[in-house]
RNA sequence: GCGCUUGUAGCUCAGUUGGAUAGAGCGCAGCCCUGCGGAGGCUGAGGCCGUGGGUUCGAGUCCCGCCAAGCGCGCCA
């Protein structure tokens, strides 16, 4: 249960009472939204803002209404007080024993402390990264990445049913690109004069792949039709990029449900139904002897091209097919697809056709993320994977580690734009937050082994015995996870989450410092045992946080 | 040119969906170790929230213009 749920209810609750008592005038109110987390202590826990809202519809002062609200509110738990504020608040207190008892409901919740059940078990689908499979993963798709699966765990945490996908794009022409160009460098080890296309893949890696297909299967595709050739080898090419890309993937904690196949549309059949309804729905239409989707008549800037004059099927095509997959026949109930700002262009094309396949817009969610920028020192590093010359996300995330990075990208919001500097990014990672959050951890798994060492056992701690400011103030902050959770889950806007996690390190450190918790005075016993249920249910919450971020909570550092 | 996105402290960025005196980290200037991890704690300086209008009890947040930056505008994906 969100506590600023129960709030809000209470506040509910008092309008409705007072009206009811004709202390106040009936007003038409959606209710809910009004109560948040003030940003000064001395506001008290929580603020409705509902009295500042009504003023105009009651022709009342607001501060008369908030006297009327605070009256009809009651201070019993978790509320110890409940008292207005100019131009026209209603505050509330929450009480210290009701704070202090939530000690024990976070240790007994554990590693499931924080979820919440805003997604009633819907099925949800987050897509992210889905770059071809035509060579290594550049450093740019990390944020995609660590948004993606964030986002994933976080939508998780928040009750939705959530699987994780990666497209993969194993048909079109970038693929016979890579096809050609793959058996061009094979054949070049040979001694064959074999040219790599112009639209070609022209990046050394190509050639340590064609290397590692000689060493399996020796000259078997020398003396091949150079079509066959080319499909063959193309398919242990592509085995082994997108094998590449998923440990790519896991270098930095991301693992999917599911790496679903473009090609398996056409020999599912889904690609030929999506062209018949469109048809049917008189959305196709053909010129010059294409194919076109009448998109712009849904929205879209332009009419999009379906079928090429050569008959074979554009991105869009695969695209419609695609999300008809994923509503009709994969009946997801909403999916979320993570895409990088270069495919910015294709968000109305994508409104266009679900709309036509009759999906309500709700159920899709295109979050854009800001490109980011490489740089060295004062250059920007152009990336190009034809040209091969490319910053993999592999080399980022050895330089700066998992955990860094992660971070780094995780803590801006997706529609930021940001510049990430490769000669700075180590060093920084050094003097980073991360390190701040992960200390904690750290610091609480030295303090519990510190009292294990002592043989203390502290589960039949009294956590009334916890009434310091700094220990109070701590579990204010531990209670707030729910909330963030939810709130990323409406907003898909994972930035909260570090955020949170930074204000808990910032609320425990100087805890630490104020309140010592294994004592050496054996009088101090009872004190000792109910700190210990503290800083373990602080452990709990940072945990609970770095697992949500894909981050490792160290024992030690 | 048109479209989407962004502009907040010296730097990198938050800002709870329109609320009370705009925040953090780094950097800078100081201070704090007889004890569980100093990768820590405390204090201070630093702001016309790009700019000009508008909406209203109230705007960093919403609307419009302008300026600047990123991305997009292929029968590529």
């Amino acid at each position: 249960m969100i506590i600023r749920d129960q709030i809000e209810r209470v506040v509910s609750a008092a309008l409705h009472e007072a009206q009811a008592s004709g202390a106040l005038p009936p007003a038409h109110w959606e209710g809910g939204g009004s109560v948040e987390r003030p940003q000064k202590a001395e506001h008290g826990d929580f603020a409705s803002s509902l009295p500042l809202r009504l003023a105009r519809q009651m022709r009342m002062s607001p501060m008369a209404i908030a006297e009327r609200i605070a009256e009809q509110a009651p201070a019993r738990e978790p509320v110890s007080r409940v008292w207005t504020a100019p131009p026209g608040f209603v505050n509330f207190e929450l009480d210290r024993g009701w704070l202090a008892s939530q000690v024990d409901a976070i240790r007994e919740a554990g590693a499931g402390f924080g979820e919440i059940e805003a997604g009633d078990g819907v099925r949800a689908q987050v897509e992210f990264v889905s770059v071809n499979p035509t060579g290594p993963v550049h450093a740019g798709h990390a944020r995609g990445a660590v948004v993606g699966s964030a986002l994933a765990n976080i939508l998780e945490a928040a009750g939705f049913d959530v699987q994780r996908e990666y497209y993969v794009n194993d048909a079109g022409s970038q693929m016979e690109a890579f096809n050609v160009s793959l058996l061009a460098r094979y054949l070049q080890l040979f001694g064959v004069d074999a040219e790599i296309p112009e639209d070609g893949y022209q990046g050394s890696y190509m050639a340590d792949l064609a290397e590692e297909i000689r060493q399996e299967v020796g000259d078997e595709f020398v003396s091949m039709a150079a079509e066959s050739a080319a499909a063959r080898i193309g398919e242990i090419g592509l085995r082994r990029m997108i094998e590449m890309i998923r440990e790519d993937m896991r270098s930095l904690n991301v693992e999917y449900d599911r790496w679903f196949s473009e090609r398996s549309l056409f020999d599912g059949g889904q690609y030929h139904r999506v062209l018949d309804l469109l048809r049917e729905g008189e959305l196709l239409v053909e010129r010059g002897g294409a194919t076109w989707f009448l998109s712009s008549a849904l929205g879209d800037d332009e009419d999009k091209v379906i079928v090429r004059k050569t008959g074979a099927p554009t991105y869009f095509a695969t695209d419609v097919a695609y999300h008809y997959n994923k509503f009709f026949e994969r009946e997801f109930d909403r999916v979320i697809d993570v895409l990088g700002a270069d495919h910015q262009g294709h968000v109305r094309f994508m409104k266009a056709f679900t709309s036509a396949l009759n999906v309500d817009a709700d159920r899709l969610d295109l979050l854009i993320y800001q490109l980011v920028t490489l740089k060295r020192g004062s250059e920007t590093v152009r990336l190009s994977k034809r040209t091969g010359n490319i910053v993999t996300l592999r080399e980022l995330v050895e330089e700066i580690g998992p955990d860094a990075c992660r971070f780094f990208f995780l803590s801006k919001a997706p529609g930021s734009q940001m510049d990430l500097d490769l000669e700075l990014a180590k060093r920084e990672s050094e003097d980073n937050p991360v390190f701040y959050i992960q200390y904690a951890h750290a610091r609480i798994a030295g303090i519990l082994r510190e009292a294990r060492e002592r043989g203390i056992d502290f589960e039949d701690g009294g956590v009334s015995l916890l009434t310091h400011d700094a220990e109070l103030e701590l579990i204010r902050r531990m209670t707030q996870l729910p909330e963030v959770i939810g709130m990323i889950a409406e907003s898909l806007e994972p930035q909260a989450l570090p955020h949170y996690a930074l204000d808990l390190a910032k609320s425990f450190h100087p805890f630490y410092q104020q309140c010592r918790v294994v004592s050496q005075d054996p009088n101090d016993l009872a004190l000792t045992k109910a700190r210990l249920k503290l800083v373990d249910a602080v452990r709990v919450v940072f945990a609970r946080c770095l697992s949500l971020m894909g981050m490792s909570a160290p024992e030690r550092m």
